[in-house]
DNA sequence: AGATATTTGGACACGATCGTCTAAAATGGA
DNA sequence: TCCATTTTAGACGATCGTGTCCAAATATCT
C-alpha cells in the first residue's frame, strides 16, 4: 500500500535523481514544482520533528503550502514519510553508484584500493546527512510502522548491495578476490564497514577522515582475511 | 524483556542510591512501593515509545495505577521524565562507582590495566541496556526539551566525570601517569573511549568483547600518547 | 475502631492533530 | 479571453493526550 504508490510526474523525472535543482525558472508541470516542496520539506520536518512530532501543518508551513495541497498531492501522513523515506533512499542510491564507478576497474593493489574505496564509501554514502537522518528516523519508528522499514529495507539496502555484489562478482571473475557467494560478500562488507564506524549520532559531529580511514582499514583486512 | 532487566536492576540497587531526593514535608507522605512502580514503569514506557510517544495513560496501565496517583505523586509529564532520567543516571553513576573501585591501587603496567579498564568501562556501563535507551532519549527529545537533557547532564557526566578524575588525579599524584588537568583527562578518556565505539543502534546488538578490546586498546593508546 | 491520608475511577475542559469537505481564488492551457 | 484544473483558506468532526477536579473507596496509623 505504501510502496506501490507511485506517481506519474515523480517517476517521470527520477531516473537521473531525486528533485532535480528545482530553479524557479524551470517548472515543467506546475504540481511537480509544488510536490517537490512538499517533499523537500517534509524530509527537514521529519528528520527533525521525527514521525510523530512532526505535524502536517508544519510541513504546509515550511513548504509555504496549503495544507490541503499535500493532501491532494501525496495522501496521509505516512503516504508523505513513505516518500521522504523512498527520496532520501533514491539519492543514496544514485551517490552510492557514482562512488560505485569510481572503483578502478583493473586495480593494482586490491587491498589499497578497497580501503580506499570503503573510505570514499562511508564518507560520501553513510555519513552523508540524509543518510544518518534516514536511519535514526528507522531506528526510531520502525518498530512502530513496520511499513516504513520495508519501504527503507526495499529502497536502501535492497538496491545497493546487489549493485555491490555485482562488482565483486566481476572482481571475483577476473582473478582479483576469491569469493563463491558476492551476495553474501557485499553484505558482509557493508556490514565491516558499519561495524567499525564511530557513532555519529553520539556526538553530533562527523567522524574525522582519519576515523574514516582507520575504520576502512580495519573492515578491509578483516573482509581480505576472510 | 527491558522491562525485565530494568526491574531486577532498579530493584537491586534501589536500597543504595535511588531516591535520596526527599524533602522532609513529604517524608511519610505517599507510598515508597507506587512511587516506584510508576517510575520503573515510566521507564520501559519512555524508554520503548520516546517522550512524545509515551503516554501518562500507557505508564499507569503498565505499572497498574491510577492516572491520577502519577500526578499525585510525580506531577506532570516531563517531572516524570526527569524522575525516570534521574534513576537511570544514579544507577549508571553507582555501576560506574562499582567499575571504577576494580582499578587497582597500584598499576605495574599502566597502558593494560587502563585498557582492561576502559574494557570494563565501556561494557558494564557505556553499553548497559538504560544507558543506552537513555542516550536515545537524550539524543531524540534533546533538543526539543533542554531541560531533560539538563537533567541528564547534571546527573550523569556531572557524577560520572569526577569520579573519574578523582581517579586520575590519584594516579597522577602517585606518579603513574602525567596530567595538568584531571578533570580535562577525564573527559577526555570519557569522550575517546565513546568515540572509537561501534553503533549499539545501528545494529541493536551489543558489541562483542573484541569490538570493546579494540576500542579500548585504541582509546587508551591516544590517550597515553597525548 | 476511628481518624487521617491516599488511591481510584470517571468526568471534564482544553488543546493539538488528522483527514475531509466546500466555496472562492489563482493558475495554466487553448 | 475563456475554460478547466489546481490551490487556498477556513470550518468541521473525530480522536487522542494532558492535566484538573471530585466523591467514593481504600489503606494506613494511633
Amino acid at each position: 500500500m505504501l510502496v506501490q504508490f507511485v506517481n506519474t510526474y515523480y517517476v517521470a523525472m527520477m531516473d537521473q535523481s531525486y528533485e532535480p535543482e528545482r530553479t524557479p525558472a524551470m517548472q515543467p508541470r506546475g504540481n511537480y514544482n509544488k510536490r517537490c516542496q512538499i517533499i523537500e520539506a517534509a524530509t527537514a520536518v521529519f528528520c527533525r520533528d521525527g514521525f510523530i512530532g512532526a505535524s502536517i501543518d508544519a510541513v504546509a508551513a515550511e513548504a509555504g503550502v496549503s495544507r490541503q495541497t499535500i493532501y491532494n498531492q501525496i495522501g496521509d501522513k505516512e503516504k508523505l514519510f513513505a516518500e521522504v523515506v523512498r527520496g532520501i533512499s533514491e539519492r543514496s542510491s544514485a551517490g552510492m553508484a557514482k562512488t560505485l564507478a569510481t572503483f578502478p576497474d583493473k586495480p593494482q593493489d586490491i587491498e589499497s584500493e578497497l580501503i580506499a574505496f570503503a573510505t570514499r564509501l562511508t564518507r560520501n554514502c553513510i555519513c552523508d546527512g540524509d543518510a544518518t537522518a534516514l536511519r535514526k528516523l528507522i531506528d526510531n519508528e520502525g518498530r512502530r510502522y513496520p511499513e516504513l522499514f520495508e519501504t527503507w529495507r526495499e529502497y536502501g539496502p535492497g538496491k545497493n548491495w546487489p549493485a555491490i555484489a555485482a562488482r565483486f562478482a566481476r572482481l571475483a571473475r577476473d582473478g582479483e578476490i576469491q569469493c563463491e557467494d558476492s551476495d553474501l560478500a557485499a553484505r558482509q562488507f557493508m556490514a565491516l564497514i558499519n561495524a567499525d564506524l564511530p557513532d555519529p549520532t553520539a556526538t553530533g559531529v562527523p567522524p574525522t577522515d582519519e576515523q574514516l580511514r582507520i575504520a576502512a582499514t580495519n573492515a578491509v583486512k578483516t573482509f581480505i582475511r576472510a
